[in-house]
DNA sequence: ATATAATGTTAGAGTACTCTAACATTATAT
DNA sequence: ATATAATGTTAGAGTACTCTAACATTATAT
């Protein structure tokens, strides 16, 4: 599978966290969740769809696919180690680590995140 | 200033990396550090020209003005901390740790890269 | 000195996003 | 029941990058 850019992997993860949290994300619902219009939901949801990402039906929810709710699970994963690391180990203000991490976590090494998750651990704090 | 973006910060700190290192930087030069070609780092050139970031004359070193060095400087130093923080706290394979942060650098805040010299610091490691 | 190599720019096309405007479909409110 | 609101898509344009191809200018090698 080719890699996603980083947008689409933006798009993903909004479909992932609106899918546990709230009552399962709509194309509204993820304009709204990531400040951009319907249209071009819309269309990202078609790359997401064409790429067996996710399952779009009109007026339905979006629905993620294995494959997708796999590759969503990661970057959100990215996203909380990230989190926790700058807001627990480093002290950074939880509202920038949210911005960092939401930037962050899509360019991070798999090492680095583990590395991350290791430094916690042992220094359990 | 408006925000420079995410491409535009990498030319430019390929030009500040360059002039220290190197014998200048040079279209090719930069074209060849950042693996693209001289015709869209020409083009880049003209951007951050009229942006009053860098003098450029054909056949000549691109050269920094003040504000562009300053500018430069800023995101090769974030650069700095982050690869420090990666390997010597994290202790993140080098190559590893050199990818990351120069995606990093042009995503993370200012807070962030102050609590990880902080950190740094007080483990003094 | 002059052919060849290196250097740099412009033109034009392609990709991946963004938006607004217009429209179609479905849900809701009374 | 039906007007209105909400929802979702398509078309078309704009931005910011990428590239190749063609060309002009400068440096170099003998």
């Amino acid at each position: 599978m080719e890699k996603l850019t980083f947008t689409m992997e933006n798009y993903l993860e909004a479909i992932y966290e609106l899918s546990i949290q709230e009552n399962g994300a709509r194309v509204s619902d993820i304009a709204a969740r990531m400040g951009v219009t319907k249209a071009s939901t819309s269309s990202a949801m078609s790359t997401l769809a064409e790429k067996g990402l996710i399952i779009n039906e009109k007026y339905k929810e979006v629905v993620l696919t294995p494959e997708g709710y796999k590759l969503a699970k990661t970057v959100s994963k990215k996203h909380h180690v990230i989190q926790g690391f700058l807001t627990k180990i480093l002290r950074v203000d939880p509202s920038i680590a949210e911005t960092d991490a939401c930037a962050i976590e899509h360019v991070i090494s798999n090492d680095s995140i583990k590395a991350m998750e290791k430094f916690m651990h042992t220094e359990k704090k």
